[in-house]
Order: C-alpha cells, then sequence, then structure tokens
DNA sequence: TTGCGCAGCTAACAGCGTTAGCCTTACGCT
DNA sequence: AGCGTAAGGCTAACGCTGTTAGCTGCGCAA
C-alpha cells in the first residue's frame, strides 16, 4: 500500500550474526566507548584478532548494527502510520520515533550520530527508514524539517541537555502541534 | 534590557590559555579525533605530560573549549535577537544559529553532542546560550522544540544525513514556519 | 645565598585497533 | 583411506591513545 516495501538486507554467516549481536548487547549495556574488539571477543569467549575472520574491522561490526538500527526503526515507523489516519499521522510518527530511539538509545546514537557507513549498507534502506516523515507530511522540506526536530528531541533527551524537572511530554507535544498546524497538505489543526 | 548579562567566565592562566587556543584549532582543522594530547602538545612545540602542569587531563582541555563555545554561541544568539523586531525572531534566531554552528563545526559537535561537563562549566553559562529561544518564543516548551528543532537540523547537515541535492535552505524555512505560526504569543505568520 | 615552585623533560604502563603467522579441525575429493 | 584445503581459532607484536611517576633546570623571593 502506501508503505513500500523493505529493502533486501546484507545477508550474514550464522557466525557473524551471532558477533553482531553479543555487539549490540555491548552496546547497549556498556555503551559505545566500551564496545571494544576485546570486550566483544570476550563475550564470545574468544581472542580479539580471531573477530577479524568475520568482519573486515571494527567499522564494519559498527555498519552491521547501524543495518539493523536502520531497518528497525523503519519498521516502527511504517507500522505506526499503518495503526492512524491521515490527520493523526505527525504526532503518531513522533510518538513511535521516541519510544523506538528510547528504547535502543545506543543503537539509535551509533546509527544516527557521526558519519553514516553508506558504502557497506543495502541500497534504499536509509531512504526506506526515511521514508515515513515524508508519508507524514506530504511535503518534502517539512518532512526533513520533522525529521530534525524529532532527532535533535531524542538526542537532546538522551544526553540529559534539558534543564531539570522539564516535561519532555509537553515539549514534544509543543513539536507536534508546531509541525501539524503548519504546511502539511492535509493536515487539519491538532490543538 | 531582555537579554541578560553573560555569566562569569572561569579564569585561565596566560599558558592555558593559549593551550585551550591550539587545541581549537586542532580540533577545527583536522577534528576531533584528532585532537590528542600528542598532537596538541606538539603544535606547542612541548610534549605531551607537560600539558598535565596546565590541565588536570583531557576532559579539562575539552571543558574550556565548551565554556568558550556556549559563551561565543550565546553571544551571537542573543546579538541576533537585538537586531530585530519581536515578529521576526524566530527567523532571525535561527538564521544566526545555522550560520554560526556551521562556522564553528568541531567546536559546535564538542559542545552539543554527548555528556555536557557540568562540573567543569560557570553556573548560569548554559542557560544563558539557551534563553534566546525562550525569548523568541515566549513560551517554555515551545522553546525547548525550537532549540531542538535546529539542533538537529545542525546535526544532520554536518553529517551529511540529508539526500544529496536537498535545498536546506528551503527545509530551514519550512521549520521557522512552522515554528512561527504556532503557540508563541507574540508571532505572526511569516509566509 | 638558599630555597621553592613552576614548567618542562623521559620512561613507562595499560588499553585500543589491527596485522602477521601459526595450528588444529572438519570436510570434500580422488 | 588419505590427501588438500579452507575455516576459525590462537599468540606475539606494532603503533597509537591517555596518563603517571619522577627528574631537571630556571627564576624569583626571603
Amino acid at each position: 500500500m502506501s508503505t513500500h516495501q523493505q529493502p533486501v538486507r546484507t545477508p550474514r554467516t550464522p557466525r557473524a550474526a551471532q558477533i553482531a549481536a553479543a555487539a549490540r548487547g555491548l552496546l547497549e549495556e556498556r555503551g559505545r566507548d566500551e564496545l571494544t574488539m576485546r570486550a566483544l571477543a570476550e563475550r564470545l569467549g574468544i581472542r580479539a584478532p580471531s573477530l577479524y575472520k568475520h568482519f573486515r574491522n571494527k567499522e564494519a561490526v559498527e555498519a552491521a548494527l547501524v543495518e539493523d538500527a536502520l531497518a528497525e526503526m523503519g519498521a516502527a515507523l511504517h507500522a505506526a502510520l499503518g495503526e492512524v489516519p491521515a490527520a493523526g499521522r505527525v504526532p503518531a510518527l513522533l510518538a513511535a520515533y521516541r519510544r523506538h530511539a528510547l528504547a535502543h538509545p545506543g543503537l539509535y546514537r551509533l546509527a544516527t550520530t557521526g558519519p553514516l557507513p553508506r558504502a557497506a549498507l543495502p541500497g534504499g534502506l536509509e531512504e526506506w527508514a526515511g521514508s515515513p516523515f515524508f508519508l507524514a507530511t506530504d511535503e518534502p522540506h517539512l518532512a526533513q524539517a520533522l525529521w530534525s526536530y524529532a532527532h535533535g528531541m531524542v538526542l537532546l533527551e538522551l544526553d540529559h541537555r534539558y534543564p531539570d524537572g522539564s516535561d519532555l511530554d509537553l515539549t514534544w507535544q509543543a513539536g507536534a502541534r508546531a509541525f501539524t498546524a503548519s504546511g502539511g497538505r492535509s493536515a487539519p489543526d491538532v490543538p
């Protein structure tokens, strides 16, 4: 229907999949800079150099996680849009974005900050993961602005940049209101 | 008047100021992960361990740069608001934010991503640097949303996350329109 | 003149990603 | 049955990182 098909995923040997899973666990449990090749190997019961039999280098391990992150984020956003009438798409999209990002903070950061390893990613995955913003706004520039807003909100929330005691639910609502009131060809106001 | 006084700065010995200046140059010219203690020392004609006579550790050097970054960003934003009538504050603020961040990308990233070294920062500096968003919107939650939007835009632009050929001027305009049309107690629409 | 402290130095350590080279195991083919 | 090969582990080591300990020389103050 309105949600295009998810792009093909990069094939992964069974052992590579195990390593990626262990890396993901390490990333979420101990944070980005404790995801080291030696710690990853230890979690798998092997030594660090053995990892290089399965991944070219650390960046390739991270690229595998980025691929997972984009695929899962894309699936969550497309699913959120599927359940909602056109008028309520922006708030639904923002809620799903926030929920998914905060549920996987390490993965979110890895996939969305710093340079994207585009060469190691399946073609079309990035666009597919971002397309819900275009589906929710019907206008490319407003879609990019909405995406930027959601990204900024999540990062500032993860980094504890908002003043203590901020009611972020209300902040997300204020942003949702701003983006539904404006520009979108099909969205009536949601006070 | 409406712009409060800038908070006091942390005192810095002459040598510490030289080191911070060299660190800033290194950060902007060669990027965040080429800002190493050895490279910094070499630029100053000394050896890395000597730096520890002036800064407790690398994090303290970075904290000095974060302080500079917040003070300068705050000054730029307050200045931008001072030149503009109430109605045009949001677009003026966003334009100044973008211009300043893109002019000092390394410093911007250092100061706004990852955990803030709040303990090493002068009290009130962070709030002062962020207060222009409150002055521009007159509503705390919309202010935080606007800030998040600007932050997300800058980061995605710096990280080249937008599709090739995106006209980001138009995206910034779309966001400015969304945030001026909505909520703000004093802002009429700016088509 | 004596003493002190500032600001440099070398040597070294642990941890990082990564490479080279070795060895064992398992499997397919003749 | 035996051989060849490839997969997937291993150790040792390199150059890089931040950081510490301890030494040295210079300048200033009492």
